[in-house]
DNA sequence: AATAAAATTTAGACAAATCTAAAATTTATT
DNA sequence: AATAAATTTTAGATTTGTCTAAATTTTATT
């Protein structure tokens, strides 16, 4: 079967919300389309409709087995159209998510599988985040937030936890992109800021908010 | 502003139609669009209320300058496209038409730019359809079918006339691609068929419909 | 020129996806 | 436990793009 935009719209949401809690409810899902409550009904009870979630009224809705085969495959067409729009077409990672958000409905398996061959079988896109395999499986790394990492252990940069250009340019001022190394020298406890080093280069206080969005893994040694 | 997929693919249509006759039958656009003639009417006049058409009742439909200029824009998304599926992705050229018609209604400037650059700026699609540039001016090429050309003359295959898989078997038996060069050698007046030699190779009798199909420029000398 | 055939348009309906406003149900508060 | 507040669903309407059947207009044939 073939589903519309609306319905792998819907799906992806409902993947990603149950991250949060295991029953979506109406309104955040309504939140997270941007629509209304009363159209999250209606199509839930579609989507019920076409075995794709499990749904109770008036308690929330969850994906069965079939909704989350199709919410990785979609999720799956989506980054990996992001990592070709960053390392390909040389994207800022800021520009890419509006882009894919229409590719990623583009339905052809050829296309997707030698796009996957062309870009080299990528594992994270370029916020990080894993990308699905054919099966949907997804690789797992550590996101930590740098915040409250232990002080002077090497950690390597692994996600970001927004895509926003202002993000992009504080990083670029920092140096700092996905993969790079950095180490937490001490905290400041006036304003939650925390000083770190970045790969060899002479330390750098970065804020609280930023500590917070920046995601890591423990460098096994070194 | 934004169009829809459906008001697109009416627009691109109306392009093609338009260099068999300047005034497009709203039958004509039908078969073309695989849908009703009363659905036709519905749309033309939608696409006369946003001034992308010039139509009159029991008469026809023909672009004016905007609905030419997306057209042209629509057209070059679908040829870069198919371009970047057989020259990047390794797909055959009858493989592309049917997802370049989903690629083409995606909407990012900077994509399509940035996809162009990526491509080295192609010409000419896998088919030897001309790409469109980014102000909509067409390269100029011969196509002339290779059927009637004078014998002795040395051809380069510059088109093909259909995207089928059976063409693209037929001219890998033949060893003949876009660009191969071919010198008509003799006609044979029992069937149409006519005898060709491919670059150096020795002569091959080809059929009176496939030298229909295969469209021609006359090389300057050599 | 009258009539028949073909092409086109109009009228009215329908499915998909959405909306607003009202009703129903659940959850929280007194 | 009763009431208020929040959440969710239902009812009915709207927009887009499509359809069928009937009416209109144009074109072809007698
Ligand atoms: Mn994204
Ligand atoms: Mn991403
Ligand atoms: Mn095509
Ligand atoms: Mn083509």
């Amino acid at each position: 079967m073939q589903y519309t935009i609306a319905e792998e719209n819907y799906i992806k949401s409902v993947y990603h919300l149950q991250q949060q809690s295991a029953l979506v409810a109406t309104n955040h899902l309504a939140e997270a389309l941007q629509t209304q409550p009363a159209s999250v009904t209606d199509m839930v009870k579609k989507l019920t409709g076409k075995k794709l979630v499990h749904y109770e009224r008036y308690k929330g809705v969850r994906l069965n087995a079939a909704g989350k085969r199709l919410a990785l495959q979609i999720i799956r067409k989506h980054r990996l159209w992001e990592y070709f729009l960053v390392n390909t077409l040389e994207f800022g990672w800021d520009e890419v998510h509006e882009v894919a958000e229409q590719l990623e409905h583009v339905s052809s398996a050829k296309l997707i599988e030698q796009l996957d061959r062309f870009l080299g079988h990528p594992r994270f896109d370029p916020h990080g985040d894993p990308i699905p395999d054919k099966e949907g499986k997804l690789a797992f790394r550590q996101r930590l937030p740098l915040l409250d990492q232990p002080h002077q252990k090497w950690l390597e940069i692994t996600a970001v936890g927004d895509e926003s250009p202002a993000l992009l340019e504080m990083l670029g001022h920092h140096n700092i992109q996905l993969g790079t190394r950095v180490r937490v020298l001490r905290a400041f406890s006036f304003d939650g800021s925390i000083e770190i080093s970045v790969a060899d280069q002479k330390p750098v206080t970065i804020s609280n908010q930023l500590a917070k969005t920046l995601l890591v893994k423990l460098i096994e040694h070194d």
